[in-house]
DNA sequence: TATGATTCTGGAAGCGTTTGCAGACGAGGA
DNA sequence: TCCTCGTCTGCAAACGCTTCCAGAATCATA
């Protein structure tokens, strides 16, 4: 393992050239670049980063915390994240926060704040106060993704005007008798998407001018087996039956068609179905929906950090920042079959 | 922020002695810990990894690189692998590795040998001699997830048992006519996943005295969609409809059951289906498969490499660690239906 | 030619830890 | 009593870089 003083006298310099000549700050001849940057690959040289940012106090590193893996969401913000920070130069620390309290705490207190990260990315992660504090007074950038958050800037979808959206779609379509089969509102996830979701769909009913019936939504767990559990359900009982639904996600809006499928109930003959998301798997099923993108929205929380990090300093024009959803038709929705009097 | 001067002095001891009592090396008297630790806790201490790591010359942090992140085998890999660092007090950076062979290149060449990581946990990713040789050059502990790779201890399910014991399955509920819908060989994952995989099927139909038809195995993505492409293509032709497949995962296989109920197919009356994984949706689909953990994959990966790491020098029994997969029967599966003459 | 600006290079001082070494102290054994 | 041994602590030397500063060389300008 070659150290920097090796590099240096091959290529007959002193350690300080050697560290402008690599590193491409301060003056140093060509000739005298070329020289260091051969004899640097002729030794495998690479720079110490533990020597390195104990000096300049950066350590290349974001941190990102984020409560699921294993999801389309969550997954395709990680690669959006990953791709952009890798572009950038930087590496990815993950912390992946499961519901344990202790867990929770534990990253917080111990992991992030061990001057390992330059900034952080917390996704869909709600930050309390105190902890917004204890990031914040490191003077590390924060960013977040999913929602609006007091105190850290964000990136995500508007999730009141994407359901609105959903719904009114339907709407469109001469559907009156639409139910919402959205997340647990008790058991919500961090950021409030669920209960957001609900109320677009409920802003969009109103306006409509129709009354909002209290059973007209309906729980389920955010995956396609909750989707489907609520759909048998629901489309179980002919008297309960709508002639649309709208689901707060396309993997329940999958769910809930599997569930139709399967009492016969035709899509989009019978049911309409619209979701918010467009899944990889929407195509495969005809799923309406409402498109967004996560990674999208991984990339941009990274341009924000980063710039924070080179221009320090720097606020960005807006605290929440909202990127495009937009509705995405396929064959799962239609106008709801002319009723025979 | 407060180095661990200011710790040394609200304590009333030498630098030294606050690097002991925190770390836990050494001897330290109960007293003074106590002190030191309270006075660390009242300035909200928290000792610099990079000064640390620039001595000690342990960063606490395993590479991982991962070619997917969005697929329920490689994120239940990530989950595993993440909790185990965790636990074990370890930081995860994280490298995903797409198609492309200049980000290869540069993660090999640049990132992981920054100095940035004790270990590297490749998963299912084929690595080349030389890069090998760099690695182990590096004095880095390396394991692998997913199949027995030249040099380096690998983790994962022996594939051709897992394949044989599907196709086994078929077989033993009286079924003849079986068909493979599997990755494609020459799109080749890394690790050989695919041709295993036929093999095992292969293996069972020739000990089983069946000859192998060319034509009954058949290639598909990797997914939920490519099964169901593939799905309607085989059964869409009566003439070529087998009595049961052996779908090389549970995506694949839901694929194909997504399409046999399209067309009207009964599963398992007219069509058996078995897959590989036990993926969480397998439930929802009745889907009969032999399941396997990725996430323990990735946690005995983990177990290894920090085993390298404290104890230098010591080798594991095994190049190849095989876990367990074992059959889960559901309601896909089930004796063909008699012929009628 | 003198003067200043610009480019290039080296010496040396850190950055914030860990750890080898040595000294101090008390306890127990000979 | 003298020694040894185990426990506890502090000093100071690394660890491998970056960067400030100063000096040398080059060049353009007055």
């Amino acid at each position: 393992m070659s150290g920097i003083e090796d590099v240096a006298s091959l290529a007959g310099v002193s350690k300080a050239t050697v560290s402008r000549a690599l590193s491409g700050r301060g003056y140093v001849s060509a000739e005298t670049r070329l020289r260091v940057s051969e004899a640097a690959a002729s030794l495998g040289y690479v720079v110490s980063s533990s020597a390195s940012s104990l000096v300049t106090g950066r350590t290349n590193n974001v941190g990102v915390i984020i409560p699921v893996i294993n999801q389309w969401f969550f997954g395709s913000i990680i690669e959006g994240v990953e791709r952009a920070l890798l572009e950038r130069g930087y590496d990815l620390m993950l912390y992946n926060l499961t519901k344990s309290h202790e867990e929770r705490t534990r990253v917080f207190e111990y992991f992030l704040v061990r001057k390992r990260v330059d900034a952080v990315i917390a996704v869909t992660l709600e930050i309390t106060p105190d902890e917004t504090a204890t990031l914040l007074a490191l003077g590390k950038p924060i960013a977040g993704i999913g929602g609006p958050l007091e105190g850290i800037p964000t990136f995500g979808i508007d999730d009141v005007a994407a359901a609105r959206l959903a719904t009114e779609h339907l709407l469109l379509l001469g559907h009156r008798d639409i139910m919402h089969v959205g997340g647990d509102i008790d058991e919500q996830m961090d950021f409030h998407v669920h209960s957001k979701r609900l109320m677009g769909y409920m802003d969009a009913l109103t306006a409509a001018g129709i009354p909002y019936d209290h059973d007209s939504y309906v729980a389920a767990r955010f995956d396609i087996p909750g989707g489907y559990r609520v759909g048998k359900q629901i489309l179980g009982d002919p008297r309960r039956r709508p002639t649309a639904i709208f689901a707060a996600s396309d993997e329940v809006a999958m769910g809930v068609i599997l569930a139709a499928r399967e009492l016969g109930i035709s899509v989009p003959d019978d049911l309409s179905v619209i979701g918010i998301d467009d899944h990889p798997l929407a195509e495969l099923f005809g799923l309406t929906t409402i498109e967004q993108r996560p990674d999208l929205q991984g990339e941009q929380a990274v341009d924000w950090v980063i710039g924070q990090l080179d221009q320090p300093g720097w606020r960005p024009p807006a605290q929440h920042t909202v990127l495009p959803a937009r509705l995405v038709m396929r064959s799962s929705t239609a106008p709801p079959r002319p009723r025979l009097p």
